[in-house]
DNA sequence: TCCCCGCTTGCTCATGTGAGCAGGATCGCC
DNA sequence: GGCGATCCTGCTCACATGAGCAAGCGGGGA
């Protein structure tokens, strides 16, 4: 194509799609026939001179969804358009939002659904209507009692979304990380607890989100971790951590240690499971998300166009 | 349209537009009829969910050129899109480059053509392609003798544009302003200078920029103006300049005995002018391409999209 | 110089799409 | 509850568009 007929198709894109006239029109105004300017819209289509963008809050980039599934062997993926986005908050939200449109239309509904607890998994508890399904059994996959401020986030999470979905909730009560291995052997050792985890491992689906390795992190703000911690696994390569493990960009274990007092299902029962569903967004996440996708820990992503850009082009 | 509808439109939308698929298809994807999955379409265009952008460095932004035309008054408007512009620079150089298109596509073709001189104009000079007229003669409209750095940017601007057009350039040799009305009197009394500036009254078309009223300005740079004089004239209401001349938002003069010691046309000829070309573009100059729009300063106006929103929106 | 190959052009035809219309559902109002 | 007005739906039809094809054009090699 040389570069009076890349005008031309310029041109006519012009008054193509600005202008709405038809190509017989724009024949008549640039003289030439009506097939030429087919022929150069389509062009400038392939070649990438046009840009259709889908302005919503709701819209999703289904292409790129389509690559994750082929490039990165997901089952599914919703990637939420970032176009319009204002804020890192309005991005969240519209993830979490995808989040819940995406356990609305899960077929079969799944009987026992296994959650993790955070911001993003709250969020998506509070995107989720009344009914969206008919008697659904949540459990919670890890332990989450608060030690110090907002007690309760895990707990009004996992309950939420049972009450929503006309079921009933099963609470793991257990912090998340204990100091003590023997203590944590004992926890697990109670029938209650063991019981839950027992549930938990017999889940239909998962659904849970990861947190980034930094001074911002759940951990740190319950009081699990401090800072100087998170510091120290991010030296030891912590891209950040799901259900309170935290995983290199590999998506193995940082801190084995660290790892046994931890509470919950392991990283290899998510990845074992037959539907994991992981919500990620947000660019201090682009790592974790990697991490996780990369390992295979979850078969399900729902998170936003630049992530995902990011897993597919580095 | 309730909130189900919205969504549809967007699913719709998603599959029309990023999945090519047609409406029957999306139809029988959503359970709706393809007369349905149309309406949605038109919806969703209609309620602004779809954005269609022209990424390329000459696309023009046709429907914004047209409400110039009709709420403006303008002759014509030319309008490039800012859409991927990087840098300032680069948005300027684009403006050129439409300014230069519209000089070649321009009929009849002028025989004399007034221009000013300036970082625009001498970028429209460089755009103009080797043969973009047959014989047209430039002559300078007002005065350009640099005082100290950059010499002879003005002459090169008009003899550029003249030996592309395959005609011959008449400069005016004058400072731009003079210190003293004296001076300035003696200068426009000299028949050479006498003569050009007859020859520019009756040219067929004119093309000038216009300044902003800052430090940046040409005539600081030239050494015309000290940073305090423009201080001064902002005090006053100075927006910025046109052909040398200082106007403020209603285009008037501001400084009556300044523009007495400046040489060239003045802006009521300009204002007369049948064809009065102005190639303003750039955030900085928002305010002065309103006065001279708001004053009919020109009859043609080239300029960035960001700058003619400015003008219709305030 | 001539010929061959490949690209472009203008076309036919099948399909996709928007305008306009009539019937029917829905809503508000009495 | 009855009634009218309004909106919505599914349709016909005319138009716009893209796929595919044959002829023409131009450039490069023998």
């Amino acid at each position: 194509m040389d570069e009076v007929d890349e005008l031309l198709s310029i041109r006519a894109a012009e008054l193509y799609y600005e202008e709405n006239k038809t190509q017989d029109e724009i024949g008549q105004a640039l003289r030439l026939t009506r097939w030429k300017v087919g022929r150069l819209l389509a062009q400038a289509k392939q070649r990438g001179f046009i840009r259709i963008e889908i302005l919503h809050p709701r819209a999703r980039r289904l292409p790129i969804e389509r690559r994750l599934r082929e490039e990165r062997g997901l089952d599914d993926a919703i990637v939420v358009s970032t176009a319009g986005v204002q804020s890192p908050e309005e991005l969240q939200e519209r993830t979490a939002q995808a989040a819940a449109d995406y356990l609305t239309a899960l077929r079969p509904v799944p009987r026992t659904l296994g959650v993790s607890w955070g911001r993003t998994l709250f969020e998506i508890s509070q995107h989720l209507r009344n009914g969206w399904a008919t008697g659904v059994n949540v459990v919670q996959i890890n332990g989450g009692v608060s030690l110090n401020r907002r007690p309760g986030t895990a707990a009004a999470t996992a309950v939420g979304i049972a009450q929503k979905g006309g079921g009933s909730a099963t609470l793991l009560p257990s912090p998340a990380i204990l100091e003590r291995l023997a203590t944590k052997e004992a926890i697990e050792s109670d029938r209650v607890v063991a019981g839950v985890i027992e549930l938990a491992r017999s889940a239909d689906a998962y659904l849970f989100s990861a947190g980034a390795a930094d001074h911002s992190s759940v951990h740190v703000e319950s009081g699990y971790l401090s800072p100087a911690d998170v510091d120290l696994l991010v030296q030891k390569g912590a891209v950040g951590d799901v259900v309170g493990r935290y995983i290199d960009s590999d998506g193995n274990i940082v801190d084995p240690a660290l790892d046994a007092r931890t509470v919950g299902l392991t990283l290899d029962e998510l990845r074992a499971a037959p539907l994991a569903v992981a919500v990620v967004a947000g660019t201090a996440k682009h790592a974790v998300a990697d991490a996780v996708v990369r390992s295979g820990l979850c078969s399900v992503l729902v998170t936003d166009e630049a992530t995902a850009l990011h897993l597919l082009d580095g």
